[in-house]
DNA sequence: CTGAAAGCGCTTACAG
DNA sequence: CTGAAAGCGCTTACAG
């Protein structure tokens, strides 16, 4: 019912060929013919079938984004980055959510969607190395968003886990903090985000010469806001004291802060408090978060760099890359208090 | 490289049609015949080809959602339940963001990627009846979502504004509030949600006998966070005596209600204050906020199946529908403190 | 229950 | 600079 090649071909009165050429940019078309053919194009309300274009040049100019879930705000503006990212470079975006299970995370990740798609950016929460193999054996073009997977199968775009909680921690240090309350943890985890930010929370404890208490460090499983203040509540119960709060990201930090100030408790006079991730919302608590910024805009526009190179080089040309993306400490009202050290 | 339904026909000792029976559930295949060609499915490790399947069907199995921006919780949450919508009837989601400006929403609408899904769910912010013919003239299969384009265009689902925002405002009269600010006012508004809302909140008041003070009708352009926090602090600036607060968005509510107790003011003991929207956020905040559900499950649910209606039934088979679902009134902390009726 | 054939609308060598 | 032809991998009448 719409309008095909053949006929702006037939409009223009030139061949299909040509028609293809001007669409697609070819440089030596007399301008006389590419007129003819523009106005054609516009007489018929000419678009062209993108299916049909997709199945003769193997391209569709669209990418996925498999994600936990977009009502975590962590996720809606990592997306964001990402189509932003995407659209520069002429590419769409379909994303996948797999919620918090691991099978719906393997399910997502082998449907057959990804014909419909030239490439896959993949933000890892539950896999881990011993899924090396299943990941390593997904033929489309993939590049890896998050943590867990080390000497990975694929291309992996990380953000500076350890060195940006290292940094939040010598934040609160350096104001004169001593019992710093580490929330989020995953006892025994190595790899993942909650094992690299405690480590990172470990070392700028040692650098200022302050002994690891582990009643400090709380074991959170998921991080939700809600998460958090029920950790706070339970720590708050066992009347140890502490000066300061570094929580392993934003939501688990807003949650603590409302549990702190429930309590009578002062931000940051009484308790200096920083999150990660510096997600929107952190401008706008009360008080507001400081944080550390992961660098959202750049690992966004990494990952969909490497992901077309992996599309135009053919997915198995090169050796996988791993590229880490620098964070910057985000100083706000939640830590501006400096504290005579003890 | 990757197999077709030729090498799988080939391998299972079957024609193609019976490749393509077996993979659309066509009933009448023998058993036998069906398992030796899932076998070769199998054993190839054989995806169908979607872009020659869309090709040739004419179905991509793919709906854009056209929202204003993802960051934004409330369409990030929408987004969510669309995405959930449709996966439960077998369609993928490509979301396209037009951010706050008028000619990105108007070339979002127009752009040729619509080639490329089977319909559109379009979330309406800027346009409005004057841009009825130019969305009346896009050819794709398409539901509206909001409230801008009445006696519309395309079938459209719309949530209850004035009866929430009237029971909202009801709400807090009902609790004894008499002097009760509205923020979020557009002026001059008639049909969109601000205009809409405007209009209940102002019924609430005739039915309970309080005369309406414009000076209360706080108008505020966008519907941010930080929008909201100036707005009302600009309010608290003025001096004037008030005792509730009816947001016209949650966001706008959370804005608020850090300004108020940044002033020293208790809520709900010395203000009232109601959100409209029920993000997630809502339930954590400090109070936790009461709001309006606008029955996004639902307005996502009914979207999807409308459009689905009208991709099958060719789109300009019947007359456009309009659909309101229905709103739930939730109450929180906020408003949790009823004090005698002046 | 199954097969042979046409064709969806493009792009891409290959010619000229 | 432009044309004629093949073919991407499916689904869909049409037969039998």
């Amino acid at each position: 019912m719409s309008a095909t090649m053949h006929d702006v071909s037939r409009l223009a009165g030139v061949s299909i060929k040509t028609v293809s050429n001007v669409i697609n940019d070819y440089p030596y078309v007399r301008d006389e013919t590419r007129q003819r053919v523009l106005d054609a194009i516009a007489a018929l309300g000419y678009t062209p079938n993108l299916s049909a274009r997709s199945l003769r040049s193997g391209r569709t100019n669209v990418i996925s984004l498999i994600i936990p879930e977009l009502r975590n705000a962590y996720f809606a503006e990592l997306a964001d980055a990402v189509m932003k990212a995407a659209a520069s470079r002429g590419l769409s975006v379909l994303i996948e959510q797999f919620g918090n299970e691991r099978e719906s995370e393997l399910s997502v990740l082998q449907k057959p969607r990804g014909q419909m798609v030239d490439g896959v950016l993949y933000s890892v929460l539950a896999l881990d190395e011993a899924d090396r193999d299943t990941i390593a054996g997904i033929p489309t073009p993939m590049v890896l968003l998050g943590d867990r997977i080390f000497n990975g199968p694929k291309d992996h775009v990380t953000m500076q886990n350890a060195e940006g909680a290292r940094a939040a921690t010598d934040h609160l240090l350096s104001g004169g903090r001593r019992r710093i309350v580490a929330l989020g943890a995953h006892p025994g985890e190595v790899i993942g985000s909650a094992g690299l930010r405690l480590a990172g929370y470990r070392e700028a404890l040692a650098a200022h010469g302050v002994a690891y208490d582990e009643r400090l460090a709380i074991p959170v499983g998921t991080w939700h806001r809600r998460d958090g203040a029920e950790a706070m509540r339970a720590f708050l119960a066992l009347g140890l004291p502490f000066d300061g709060v570094v929580a392993f990201n934003d939501t688990l930090a807003l949650g603590a802060l409302r549990v702190l100030q429930e309590a009578g408790l002062r931000v940051p006079e009484d308790v200096s408090v920083i999150g990660y991730d510096d997600i929107d919302e952190t401008q706008y608590s009360m008080p507001a978060l400081s944080t550390i910024d992961p660098g959202r805009e750049q690992i966004a526009r990494t990952a969909v760099d490497l992901l077309i190179e992996r599309i135009e080089g053919g997915s198995t040309a090169f050796t996988p890359r791993e590229i880490a993306v620098p964070f910057r400490l985000v100083e706000r009202e939640s830590t501006a208090v400096n504290v005579p050290a003890s």
